[in-house]
DNA sequence: GAACGGTTTAATCGAGCGATTAAACCGTAT
DNA sequence: ATACGGTTTAATCGCTCGATTAAACCGTTC
């Protein structure tokens, strides 16, 4: 029962819905407010009413798609204990978020920013609780395990978010994706060798003195 | 001894430079012929009489800055024979070109092509050489080792041309460069283990039978 | 049924955009 | 001296942009 009164909520609803469509497939320079509302079937200037501008509606909408995917991948890498299933999980994210374009919302906004400060702060803001979950999930695969001295993981977090963001430019150079399944590729050969360091790296104790003189 | 007949090249020249550096500091977004065109110095017109539009001088701008690029990486990489010294050399690279740009003026260049699809083909174009830059020089250094059939070089290639895409939107998410800092440290602190892979991982030659069901 | 108020609409503003054009500029060749 | 032609300029066109506004809409409340 949709009383006109609190319709602005399906509004809403369908403008943060239509904002996330548009930076997807049009880019941030493709995207306004026009071009949105004409998506939701809703006049211009609700943009305007409802969120203040076309800026906070986007951050609107990567704050929806965001809080969605936190929460599935907090569950899909939950049952990780290993270094092996970890970078299987991993691998699973990031297709996932490939697929349904959250790295595209992502990293538009990230390079929209380049020329806003006063964006920039916004999407800092919302980058930082993603490192703080890599670093977490690593933490607690890898931690106290030598490997986590020689890739700390609040540094090996910076890595991932790197090549998480770099992962929706790539895929704009791959159109059949043929080049991308290859990193999956990768990564699937790398895993089964990834928990191999974890266990012998600490074995090897040998006095490296007189390991090479370069 | 600049007559008016050939003052067109010095002007091309100083209107690429105008387009690198606005592109650098204003993201595809905020450039326009008419923003070039005042850092220039010169008519906005002749944007269009010079160069046919906006999109071809930035790739205009794209290609001299790749070239030079280019020119500076071979050498850097050239002297290179063992993995830890790619890896030294590698880190090298991506540190010139955060520093100077480059790796702006082409992830820009990227981002832009979301919603152009004639500007990606030529972006394509511009980006398989590097690519196969990579490639090459990884089965120069690697090839033919174990680690060469772990770590096929053409799909590590892809790796790091997707890293190299994110440092760029990275770098904008981290204003003091700490967090950038924290992936070159990373960098060099894996780097001379990275030698002893090549060595040590072919010895291991256990009947690998059974190793894992999986 | 009349007033209220959250929501929606259409019209509009000034600005910047890509692109074009006619005219002016000015070395150079005749 | 004069005409040529590559280059530059200022003006202009049609368009989309973000944003604002007054009026209309309509369920709710009294």
């Amino acid at each position: 029962m949709t009383t006109r009164r609190d319709s602005g909520a399906e509004t809403r609803d369908r403008l943060i819905e239509a904002a996330a469509e548009t930076l997807k497939t049009q880019g941030y320079a493709g995207t306004s407010a026009r071009t949105i509302a004409k998506a939701a079937g809703v006049n211009s200037a609700l943009v305007f009413y409802h969120f203040g501008g076309v800026d906070p509606l986007l951050l609107a909408a990567l704050d929806r798609s965001s809080e969605e995917r936190m929460r599935a991948h907090r569950e899909t890498v939950a049952g990780a204990t290993t270094l092996e299933e970890l970078v299987e999980a991993a691998t699973r994210v990031y297709r996932a978020d490939m697929e349904g374009g959250h790295i595209t919302l992502f990293s538009e906004l990230v390079g929209a920013s380049i020329a806003r400060p006063e964006l920039r702060a916004e999407i800092v803001k919302r980058a930082d609780p993603w490192i703080d979950f890599v670093e977490q999930t690593l933490d607690r695969v890898i931690g106290g395990s030598p490997l986590a001295r020689l890739l700390p993981p609040r540094d090996v977090a910076y890595a991932a978010i790197t090549f998480y963001l770099g992962v929706n430019l790539f895929t704009h150079l791959d159109a059949d994706r043929t080049r991308t399944e290859a990193l999956f590729g990768l990564a699937a050969r790398v895993a089964p060798r990834a928990r191999l360091l974890t266990l012998r790296m600490p074995r090897r104790r040998r006095p490296a003195s007189t390991e090479s003189p370069e």
